[in-house]
DNA sequence: TATTGTTATACTCTATAACTATA
DNA sequence: TATAGTTATAGAGTATAACAATA
């Protein structure tokens, strides 16, 4: 543990300007007009600071890759692809955590804009053998470069070993949960 | 910029026993049964990092609090109504960057469980001013418990100054991008 | 029997537009 | 004219069940 208890929650919920026992029906405006809201102890929960950061990094993202008509999971997925080839969707699937069923549009989509192809797997028949194609792999190289752009917006608070330092720790916990 | 660069992409870019110009229409099968998948520079994209991270400590808040049958949002709203007894529900909508049009739906749940209430604001008709009820109050205390049992599990491999250290860089990165 | 890709479907979250009543 | 709460609705993303083909 770290730095959160139910004492430290009890020392933070602050009984603001002698409001009690609302349950009763006392009604009245509580707040004078322009106080800023107060988070609390949420900016204490890990799972409520990673959401609001992970919000705050795919709308950068979609705007960033807007142009370029490419989703995150898009570019994940091109990505695996690239580092894969001749994978198949079961693989793709359990690599990226997403279900087989939602890969399908997925690579109809990519197929359907030249960017990767499903080829039969004769080893077995049941399977396809994924690849870009040699314009998917060129674009690829372009949406790279935005995505790098954005990286930089998404981090520019942060320093080298901070960035590097923070990708660990997001790790560990992902992995330890896992 | 820290660690993720148009020339290290490239260097990470291996290409897979041979395989070579998939566009054309080369099949078979491009890794041996078994091999792993790789994620490649995925891995360094704070983005994937962080929606990873977040989605494994969801997964956990959820299964933790399926007893009580909170919802993360609930939480969120349940602990900012607390903190900030008599607050608007714009001004909720705003604090936790929830959409007005989607708090209807929830409060009237809350109301239902007699866990939150709306009271008629006599300064302006037009608002609401929420409170939790005693019984709501009563019954955050136990959510909290929970949570935090959620907590420790979710930041188990972190220590203490990591746990800090994640919290605060995760909230530079989002204050940045705000 | 188990697995691959697929279809169909449902559920949650989120987003927008439009309405009403107030300000 | 703008804001608060509401309704209706649409779009993502994600989840499950079932099927045909194949292992």
């Amino acid at each position: 543990m770290s730095g959160i208890s139910p004492r430290s929650v009890q020392r933070q919920h602050a009984r603001r300007n002698g409001e009690e026992g609302a349950g009763s029906g006392r009604a009245g405006p509580a707040r004078a007009r322009g106080d800023r809201i107060a988070l609390g102890y949420l900016t204490d929960h890990v799972g409520y600071v990673v959401r609001r950061a992970q919000l705050a990094i795919f709308k950068d993202f979609i705007e960033t890759m807007e142009p370029v008509a490419i989703r995150p999971a898009q570019y994940s997925v091109l990505i695996v692809i690239d580092q894969n080839p001749g994978l198949t969707q079961a693989e793709l699937s359990r690599a990226l955590a997403i279900k087989r069923a939602n890969l399908v549009g997925m690579l109809n989509e990519l197929e359907r804009r030249k960017l990767a192809r499903r080829v039969a797997s004769p080893s077995d028949r049941r399977s396809h053998a994924l690849h870009l194609t040699a314009n998917g792999r060129r674009m690829l190289a372009r949406f790279h470069r935005r995505a790098l752009e954005h990286e930089r917006r998404a981090t520019r608070a942060l320093d080298p070993g901070e960035r590097r330092l923070l990708l660990d720790l997001l790790g560990r916990v992902a992995r330890s949960l896992g």
